[in-house]
DNA sequence: CTTCATTCTGAATATTTATTCATTTCGACT
DNA sequence: AGTCGAAATGAATAAATATTCAGAATGAAG
């Protein structure tokens, strides 16, 4: 029907903005552009146009147009290995540790650390040749380096 | 706790193979890898975890880690606010805390939070996706948590 | 070791969203 | 115009998901 993508352009177009978390919500604000639908017609239209309802940590939850997954740690063990290459040293002090690498690999390895979650870091700041590692509390030294070894098997040995 | 974090991270591990329906399904598969929960519990993660449902044209739906919506080029907006929902999570580790943002978010943000000068916050040093929080000693949780909020009302209720 | 506060969780429930089923609308074709 | 079939829709309902509320676990502070 012609008017059914003159309604889901409309859609498009308040979604876009960024500001809806519920189809009631958007359904409300469809009325006052002149469409006229149930929530029934509104959650199949959504399903066509691929939108989905996100979880956000301000919003709570927002309607977006969604990009299917990027593929992003789904290969980290080849890198992995050759980023432990980059590996000089790791010392800490209270609850932070520093690793330090070979020049320009910080950031790289900075960012397998933190993709993986361990529970245990809290967070990485990585300069050139530096990672700073933020513990969790009570964190002890081998704790850090076993999460460490999980994350590149080859440190092994190296540490 | 502890095991909060091996549980989502395991979740991760099977949101990731992208063939989760509901969260039921969800459920079962983390039964069988040991982990006990409810659904309420499994919101909850999904929630903070930013997982979404998303239409699928074949599947129906599935469950995906979403991207957070590209700043088009819409107008820019108050520029604290728009920050806000760069925001992911606060964490504590003595008198550290790491603020953890979307990718891309965190300079453009402690840039912020630096500029006020808030007496709490003796400096800041941001990565790609994480921010470094130096207090003074004596600060509480609780009072950083009050000065961020200054900063950036939008975060109000959301820490 | 207690007490207190905070975080985490489950059970029950509220809310939201998807689907079923029946009806209507629309277009193509006589 | 009248009939057929396909697509679209609404009402009601089912299914899925979020939240509330209360209790348990954890951790900090005496």
């Amino acid at each position: 029907m012609k008017n059914r993508f003159k309604r889901q352009s409309e859609i498009r177009k308040i979604i876009q903005k960024g500001s809806i978390n519920s189809q009631e919500q958007l359904l409300a604000e469809l009325k006052t552009k002149g469409f006229d639908l149930t929530q029934a017609t509104l959650s199949r239209d959504l399903k066509e146009m691929q939108i989905a309802k996100m979880p956000h940590p301000v919003k709570g939850y927002v309607y977006v147009f969604t990009e299917p997954e990027k593929p992003k740690n789904t290969a980290p063990m080849k890198p992995v290995n050759y980023l432990a290459d980059g590996f000089r040293d790791l010392r800490f002090s209270g609850t932070l540790a520093v690793l330090r690498t070979q020049p320009g690999y910080a950031s790289s390895i900075a960012v397998v650390i933190d993709r993986t979650d361990t529970w245990e870091i809290l967070g990485t700041i990585a300069g050139d040749d530096t990672i700073l590692i933020i513990m969790k509390e009570g964190i002890s030294k081998a704790d850090l380096v076993n999460a460490l070894v999980q994350i590149m098997p080859n440190l092994e040995g190296k540490i």
